[in-house]
DNA sequence: CCCTAAATTGATACTGCGTCTCAATCTCGC
DNA sequence: GCGAGATTGAGACGCAGTATCAATTTAGGG
């Protein structure tokens, strides 16, 4: 995200919690910095880490409560993948109405926008008694494809590798087949 | 489920430990016979207390290895709400292009099936890259209208209410807003 | 600038869910 | 009955997230 986005953002956050009656903190500020830099999905506790190269680091508790707050303020959604595991998505504000489809085997999130989707899932909300909330549709599929070219689950450990100590390689998969 | 179809998915269970060299054992057979009795969706961690009523007890080790088991199988499907919260479906069986619609609010689960999205699920997974996988298309909606007429919270609390002690009300909801 | 009320923070304890370990037990085929 | 290998259960363990609470920070009034 380009700088001058990021200011808007800022505000928008800081309008936000003024809305209600809360303060923009110095740590809530970094929060929302880190968060929308960049466009990437994140689970609440990578966040620590890379706080604390940035500033003195936030707590545990302020993250997760500053998150709930982003969420609270629409600027924030969560995305839910199999096994439990939850991210969370900063670009709902630039694509209000994007969907995710995931892949089984590695994980690896697509973005995307279908108008005619929106349609049918609308369609279908209402047709069982449901109101629509342009909230999480989510597909899953297998990027074998992807995988045959070497991008997949080498994507994954691409992304964890040659880093700090710890390198947990494609952590949540159950896989009991020993 | 009636007798005669639940006899049929224990022999589907046994044949598929069969195959891979297992062992269809008491423990087993009776997580089975529990699954698969009724069509609800449930949490692994439900399991214990109701298999305790029924025979001496399952382990909780066991318990999920065989749930592990069944997914490999193809008899049970994880489906993953928002909160990280992750139900097991056994309804595949009968309804195996099912998806699920999912109340933001109360958590209510409706299936459905829907060959037109089936087809554009297909046909966005295609377009990706990713080959479908007929797997898991979630929806999120407000069934503020079945809320109205008291179907909603009201549901949840149903089925917790008048138990045994524990009960915790509305459990998984962060709602940050005191 | 000082003061007070209210919001905020961080350390820590705690919880729930799921996994791992390993010795004891069971089962199958012989 | 025997032995290899699968299975089990108890409990330790780990992780993500929540709750608690004293100390700190901030806004606003005087």
């Amino acid at each position: 995200m380009d700088p001058q986005s990021l200011q808007a953002v800022l505000g928008q956050a800081q309008a936000f919690l003024a809305s209600k009656g809360l303060r923009f903190t110095k740590q809530r500020e970094a929060l929302v910095a880190l968060i929308f830099r960049n466009d990437d999905h994140f689970r609440p506790e990578d966040l620590l880490p890379r706080l604390a190269k940035v500033r003195g680091s936030v707590s545990r508790a302020t993250v997760y409560r500053t998150i709930s707050l982003l969420v609270e303020s629409g600027m924030l959604r969560e995305i839910s993948l199999g096994g439990g595991e939850r991210l969370y998505d900063p670009n709902f504000l630039r694509s209000p109405h994007h969907n995710h489809l995931i892949c089984v085997d590695c994980r690896k999130i697509v973005e995307f926008e279908d108008p005619n989707i929106d349609v049918m899932q609308n369609c279908i909300t209402r047709r069982l008694g449901f109101s629509p909330t342009q909230k999480a549709l989510r597909i899953e599929g297998s990027c074998d494809r992807l995988r045959l070219l070497g991008s997949c689950r080498n994507f994954q450990a691409a992304k964890g590798g040659k880093g700090p100590g710890k390198r947990k390689s494609v952590p949540r998969r159950p896989s009991p087949r020993g």
